[in-house]
DNA sequence: CCGCGTATGTTAACAGTGTTTACATGAGGA
DNA sequence: TCCTCATGTAAACACTGTTAACATACGCGG
């Protein structure tokens, strides 16, 4: 299906241009914002005219989600790299995942931005975009499962504390990235993400079973808090 | 400066162009997607000619920014009567703002995405906006102070504890809105909310004295969980 | 080895956008 | 009354996404 003569000389067909037109994107983002990533933009650096995308791609949104799946992918793997590296604890494993998430939008901003951006709010019609991202939600499902495996975290809802854990620590992202937090230092941001992320496995922890039902908890017993109506 | 006729007949000038198209933008996000939001689209909403909203704003990313501020200042009081109405705990109350807040992101999707879009990635050229969007941050953070000082949250660093919350209910609106979240389903969205932010204050709890030293905390102590290495 | 179909590229054009410049209007103070 | 200046318009520019018609050359069947 695709050839790729690989270093083509300048000869009329590129050879690889989906992938070409997608590395374009990439090294926009890379050097400038969001907002500098178009089709003609992409088709200049690949050296190619402006209408020649089209024959790899249906859209302009089908570029930025080619190139969002491409996000994703590198997320996906940066976490699972950091996750298998620190195998001391499941906690301390899910805490690396987070912090591995969070250097990746740093170090990615435009990217990042991209991945989450109002361009592929529809997420429907970019179906293995759909399934890359999902990978990654997958991820830390499991990193919250073993967790409930290992007696750490109280068995329940694990989609919901699942989808708690990635709202946390894509929001912190957010947040830093708009110069809300941490204000663009790295280090203070990785700080915050653990911080965030223990208060919130500490929530999860095993004798948490009031979740649902949130009058009288151990915890507010504890805490001498009165027992609310309704 | 600024003479307001108000049900200005069809004359030569409009009377109050900035807010006619300020509520232009308005109408525009509440009927389509931000992509929508174009400044000639809000000139022609305002029935005025192409050039003319840059006798109010500098930029296209003015408008926006000022449409941004406008869906803050909505947010927080929408946030803030939440708080008030639910005055039965100070846990219910900061519970009821974040669902106020994942409320307003479902009902005013395009608005909300505009607030956090990547047009206004450096914020400090709207500085109005900076300001009205940090009330809302001061509103979650007020809420969590008010915890401390009623002693169901332990001390600490507040600021990081309220960004953390704000992580939260920022990460779930954007979630949701990607579709990933309650798939539409306002009361769903609304009872994850619950759940996300009742499994975070419970993290947040007063005696949880081990945030930053992960092992060997009471809670995993009192669960039977072994202590982990290290 | 040849010829040809088709995937892949180009060129030219369209509508729509942000933005600027020069000009027009008219509201309100001197 | 008039004249000034804030506020509007008109016309133009460069740029974008997208499409249609045309050009090229890769690789397969003969």
């Amino acid at each position: 299906m695709t050839r790729r003569p690989r270093s083509a000389p300048k000869s009329y067909h590129h050879g690889d241009l989906r992938e070409g037109l997608v590395e374009a994107a990439l090294a926009i983002l890379g050097r400038g914002s969001a907002a500098a990533l178009t089709l003609r933009a992409a088709a200049r650096e690949a050296g190619v005219s402006p209408a020649a995308p089209y024959r790899h791609f249906a859209d302009r949104d089908a570029l930025v989600a080619a190139v969002a799946e491409r996000g994703f992918a590198a997320l996906f793997d940066r976490m699972r790299a950091s996750a298998t590296r620190a195998r001391v604890s499941p906690e301390r494993g899910l805490q690396e995942i987070a912090v591995a998430y969070l250097r990746f939008a740093m170090e990615r901003p435009a990217e990042y931005r991209v991945m989450f951006g109002p361009e592929l709010a529809d997420r429907a019609r970019h179906a293995d975009l759909q399934q890359t991202s999902t990978r990654v939600f997958a991820l830390l499902a499991e990193g919250i499962a073993g967790l409930q495996r290992a007696g750490r975290v109280r068995a329940g809802d694990a989609h919901a504390m699942a989808l708690t854990a990635w709202a946390l620590v894509h929001g912190l992202a957010m947040l830093a990235l708009d110069g809300r937090a941490a204000d663009g230092d790295l280090a203070a941001l990785e700080r915050l993400g653990r911080t965030a992320t223990e208060l919130l496995m500490f929530g999860m922890a095993t004798p948490a079973a009031a979740v649902h039902s949130p009058s009288n908890t151990p915890a507010r017993r504890r805490s001498g808090a009165r027992v609310p109506r309704q």
